[in-house]
DNA sequence: GTCCAGGGTCAAG
DNA sequence: CTTGACCATGGA
């Protein structure tokens, strides 16, 4: 399977927003879906092995391809000097659409934790309640299988206070009482309030699982790197906004949610100063 | 050894 | 409504 595209492997599957992406080599390999992924980008085109043709539009559903994605790049470029280096040093980033029960897993266990060890632990959840799909791949469990965990079982893997919030969220959806699919036609401000009804979930984590598994775009996560561009680059411009939130949807736009990834990952990985 | 991380909860003011 | 202690863990 080959595509010809501006796609960025290592802008997308590298920029904090996924945890089951890792480089080996010159490719990068990933678990979508209970499925062992390769891809590799060869000048202007990426190859993907392990794909049927037939299911190449979802494919390009979960990479986020879409029409004017270019042109949203450019037009965050046009926002400021700060963000136009943060759209030259993300270029050809895309925001993922993953699995909603995986993805808000992954941002319960995100709280206060580093990416490196998020990666970890959402691996060891894989290992120890997925299934193994090919020789030392595992797939993330779904929220039955999860749901079926102790807590003394969840704290002997290393994920801390977090246990139980990750057993609350495993539940909750596994009886139904947090209906995920729903959230697709519910806009921002209601699918965050949704989402917060599960323990160890708040607006921050909440603007991931929507930003990263629903596609909404307007999603903007104001995490530890966020609010340190905020007071670094923005101090005076936040001033003239009745509040934050307020700046950050006007100020950023329509595409806010897109601006975000790209200068969480210019302030983590991009700056020099 | 210290600092810190894609924060949230809970009690106190 | 806002503030701050507290929370487990291990990579840097």
């Amino acid at each position: 399977m080959k595509i010809k595209t501006h796609f960025s492997p290592e802008n997308t599957f590298l920029n904090g927003q996924c945890f089951r992406w890792n480089k080996k080599g010159d490719y990068f390999e990933g678990i979508v879906d209970a499925r062992l992924l390769r891809v590799e980008k060869k000048s202007e085109y990426l190859i993907i092995e392990g794909l049927d043709e037939k299911e190449l539009p979802r494919m390009q559903h979960y990479l986020g391809f879409e029409e004017g994605l270019k042109e949203k790049e450019r037009q965050i470029a046009q926002i400021d000097s700060v963000m136009e280096a943060a759209v030259f040093h993300g270029k050809g980033m895309h925001l993922l659409r993953q699995d909603p029960f995986e993805t808000l897993i992954s941002f319960i266990i995100s709280s206060n934790n580093h990416i490196s060890r998020i990666k970890g632990l959402v691996e060891k959840l894989a290992v120890n309640y997925g299934q193994e799909i090919d020789q030392g791949y595992y797939s993330f469990p779904g929220a039955q299988a999860l749901a079926r965990a102790s807590i003394e079982d969840l704290r002997a893997l290393g994920l801390g206070y977090r246990d139980k919030y990750v057993l609350d969220g495993a539940k909750q959806v596994a009886q139904g009482k947090v209906d995920l699919a729903s959230l697709y036609s519910l806009n921002t401000s209601l699918g965050i309030k949704e989402l917060e009804k599960i323990k160890g979930v708040g607006k921050k984590v909440a603007s991931c699982v929507l930003l990263f598994a629903f596609g909404k775009g307007d999603s903007f996560p104001v995490d530890t790197w966020i609010k340190k561009a905020l007071t670094t680059h923005y101090p005076e411009e936040i001033s003239k906004y009745p509040d934050v939130d307020t700046f950050l949807s006007e100020y950023f736009g329509k595409e806010a949610g897109l601006a975000q990834q790209y200068l969480f990952h210019y302030m983590r990985t991009g700056r020099k100063e």
